[in-house]
DNA sequence: ATAGGGGTAACA
DNA sequence: TGTTACCCCTAT
């Protein structure tokens, strides 16, 4: 007899999702080791985290097509393989975890910044990115990387939206929206 | 440890 | 009914 059966609350959805956008996809034993979330998900296997994740990637089935095959079959977001622009997933915790490269702009919401209902419902890139830096919820800031991670997670932006989110966040700063961190 | 195919009881 | 949390298995 496995355990009853507990549906996952909207806060673990919410842990699992910042720490897939810390750590990367799969670092599930890190996620729940992180000390951030291993208070919300302490109930949670690093097998559940991976099985909720792809629950959470299923895509609804209409059924507006003619579906003769099994209903719990399910189909997973086709992730396009963008040529020369592979994996902005995997690709994050290494540049974290050798602090190499570039400048790493880092980068926190000023202290009026946190009004939830201000933001229009419109999905413009600047409240994505604000929602993002917000959800992450980091003391210290966050990095450029973390943050394309953490919107790559939830949405589906284009190919070149690491220039896109480079050019977004230097406005922001420099319209003194966002706070740019030594 | 993780990825992914596949199954199923227990939910709504 | 369709959805989903959990399980089992195999390959890497």
């Amino acid at each position: 007899m496995g355990a009853p059966k507990q549906r996952w609350t909207s806060e673990e959805e919410a842990a699992l999702r910042a720490g897939i956008a810390r750590h990367g996809v799969g670092k599930w034993r890190t996620i729940l080791k992180d000390p951030e979330f291993s208070s919300t998900l302490c109930y949670r296997s690093n097998v559940d985290l991976k099985d909720k994740w792809r629950n959470m990637n299923v895509i609804v089935s209409t059924s507006s097509s003619r579906d003769k095959a099994k209903s719990a079959l399910k189909r997973i977001r086709t992730i396009p393989k963008n040529n020369e622009h592979t994996m902005a997933i995997t690709r994050v915790t290494s540049d974290i975890d050798d602090e190499i490269v570039d400048e790493k702009p880092i980068v926190s919401l000023p202290s009026e910044a946190k009004n939830t209902s201000s933001s229009k419902k419109s999905h413009r890139l600047d409240n994505i990115i604000m929602e993002a830096i917000k959800n992450l919820n980091e003391p210290t800031g966050s990095h450029r990387t973390t943050i394309a991670n953490y919107i790559e997670e939830q949405y589906w932006p284009p190919s070149d939206f690491d220039h896109l989110l480079s050019a977004k966040l230097k406005d922001l700063s420099t319209s003194g929206k966002l706070i740019k961190m030594a």
